[in-house]
DNA sequence: TTCCTATACTCTCCAAAGGAAAGTAGGCAC
DNA sequence: GTGCCTACTTTCCTTTGGAGAGTATAGGAA
């Protein structure tokens, strides 16, 4: 290991490898693109229904969204609310942990925001030299 | 580099949409599971070689490593440099940029470690319900 | 000489994940 | 009866990803 020791923050300093192969873990499934992007469409639009999310998250199908809701669901990230009416009536709604999830998720929103020229730049560049 | 108007994010703040696809487009790309798991390594050790690398990041295959490692040479992410000798020695290092993304993802290994315990709860009651 | 090693890929084959579209349930209006 | 609505579920097929073998190269051992 380096051994250069940063000056800020850093939140890798102090772990057990035990927690750390955890984190990974679950790093690996919740930084998945479409819950990423469900994630999203929830903190800008609250309680949505099924429909709704298929409408707002661009590309995903419906095998897909019914997968990340219920994994989501699994996480304690959202709550599905049934009504038992006809025609069927689900709403979805992030909890607190998901909330904390989005925010949490906030720097990455901003980053993408703030560099999306210069990664488009840096794809043309990388691309000319072949 | 316009940080200052950018201090503060509203998600509900109105976003040209043309912008908004492009940023889910580059979300889509950059939250990989794989992607995130090298940023980590790369911020936590340096500078590091091709099969450090295949050591550090738990699971990977060398093909994911390399396309992953090849997609964020492309973004700029990291920079790649080969040492003419034998046998070959090529080293990743993130760039700005990468580093930049890595401290976006700050947030999310934060809550990643504060919430273990509480998704592995929320799963097991989720799991108990059926 | 031939063999062996080390590194960073690269290729091949096969299994798993994911997308498109059709099917299901079940009350209600007609 | 037929059609309609929503939220899935199933089927089929394409794409992605993993496991492992192959490649190029120079120096050192046998």
């Amino acid at each position: 290991m380096p051994a250069a020791e940063k000056i800020s923050y850093d939140p890798h300093a102090p772990v057990d490898p035990r927690v750390e192969t955890l984190v990974n873990e679950l790093i690996g499934r919740v930084a998945d693109k479409w819950t990423l992007l469900v994630l999203e469409e929830l903190e800008d639009h609250g309680t949505c229904r099924f429909t709704e999310l298929a409408r707002l998250v661009p590309g995903i199908s419906q095998k897909m969204l019914t997968q990340t809701l219920r994994a989501m669901e699994r996480d304690g990230l959202l709550v599905r609310t049934v009504h038992p009416v006809v025609p069927p009536k689900v709403e979805y709604c992030l909890t607190d942990l998901g909330h904390s999830l989005g925010e949490a998720f906030c720097g990455v929103w901003i980053w993408a925001e703030t560099n999306l020229d210069r990664i488009e730049r840096a794809r043309s560049a990388f691309d000319a030299r072949g």
